[in-house]
DNA sequence: GTCTATACGTCGATAGAC
DNA sequence: GTCTATCGACGTATAGAC
């Protein structure tokens, strides 16, 4: 979702983006995360965001090639290293990282629509920019969470007798899946319920 | 998620729905869910639909209003009571029961697939339809699992020093965000993570 | 009531002018 | 590099046949 612990993903320019593209994508890409920040993922197409933005559609998908290469990069750039608070989480527990992330979110809640859009069309067939999104980042941040885990569980700040790689799964369904259940109705418990994981995978649970 | 913990949503029939058009509904729904659990959620539309079901497009939204509510229907009745093999489960804790829905809904991952995007679309607005629906089962499913849970407290099989409407929540979300992760890697430990949650959440843990 | 035929406006994508 | 023009498909609405 939009916030997370921040993921850093910045690739070296395709060949063929010279400077004067690349600058007027970025220009888009700021404006397009502005849109979706305030009025979430509605009006959604490409030529209403074209409309926002200052172009026509045409030339949007001549940046992005298709509107859900456009999707996906307003969402990883709104997460893009720099934009992020930044908030130097050190020696945090996953859960408690995803707590933070989850705090952030609240403020954005249009760029979490997006997020669960995307998800949902990754599941989907013939949406091959959204699968990649979406495996990409499960799989990246399944991996940095069981690796704070392991090293958290050397330090004895969460239990010993448990598998890393599936708490790491768990606490990311907990937190994708809280967050939405919060964005549907906000009496859904969802500090208390990442409360309660975070205390269960403590030694002292 | 197309198998849960059996629902029961049997409504009295709106009056002006007579015989003949209530069994031409009900052919069109069954012939629907046939083919979501084949094909998945793609080839989504009401005229793709229509091909399939053998009527036109505009017969569907005479009998189900839009497309939205078309594909509610299509998931609620392919849940409905006496179309699951209906395990009596019976002293189950809760996890144990998403435990068996995942393991009903790995054979019918279209109706997965149709569960994300109507829960994707209820998050964006000007989908009253999808709204209602997700709300309703998240709502509904929260207060049955929290009431298990505080039977199960009663009885010693879950630890008693936890908020119920905590457990419940954090187990649904567990639940959905697990099945996502599984359908977009089938190497991500659904399984070892859901029977995770159970451990933890006994009092033994 | 049940259902078809038809039309409207919007959509994502693309081709080609400039 | 960006536009205009155009395409086929979409969801929805409505008129009217039966």
């Amino acid at each position: 979702m939009p916030a997370e612990p921040s993921e850093n993903a910045e690739a070296p320019r395709a060949r063929g983006a010279y400077a004067k593209g690349i600058a007027r994508r970025q220009e888009i890409l700021d404006r397009a995360i502005e849109v979706f920040a305030e009025r979430g993922a509605d009006r959604t197409s490409l030529r209403a965001i074209a409309r926002e933005v200052g172009v026509t559609h045409a030339a949007l998908t001549h940046y992005f090639g298709s509107l859900e290469e456009l999707l996906v990069a307003v969402y990883e750039e709104s997460n893009a290293p720099g934009r992020q608070p930044e908030p130097p989480t050190e020696d945090a527990t996953p859960v408690e990282m995803m707590i933070e992330s989850a705090r952030i979110n609240r403020a954005v809640p249009g760029l979490v629509q997006l997020y669960s859009t995307l998800v949902a069309a990754a599941l989907e067939e013939g949406h091959p920019a959204a699968r990649t999104f979406a495996t990409g980042r499960f799989s990246r941040l399944r991996d940095r969470l069981a690796d704070t885990v392991r090293q958290q569980q050397a330090g004895g700040r969460i239990r010993a007798d448990i598998d890393p790689d599936a708490v790491a799964a768990l606490v990311v369904a907990a937190s994708d899946g809280l967050q939405t259940q919060w964005l549907l109705d906000e009496t859904a418990p969802q500090h208390e319920a990442l409360a309660l994981l975070d205390r269960l995978l403590r030694p002292t649970g």
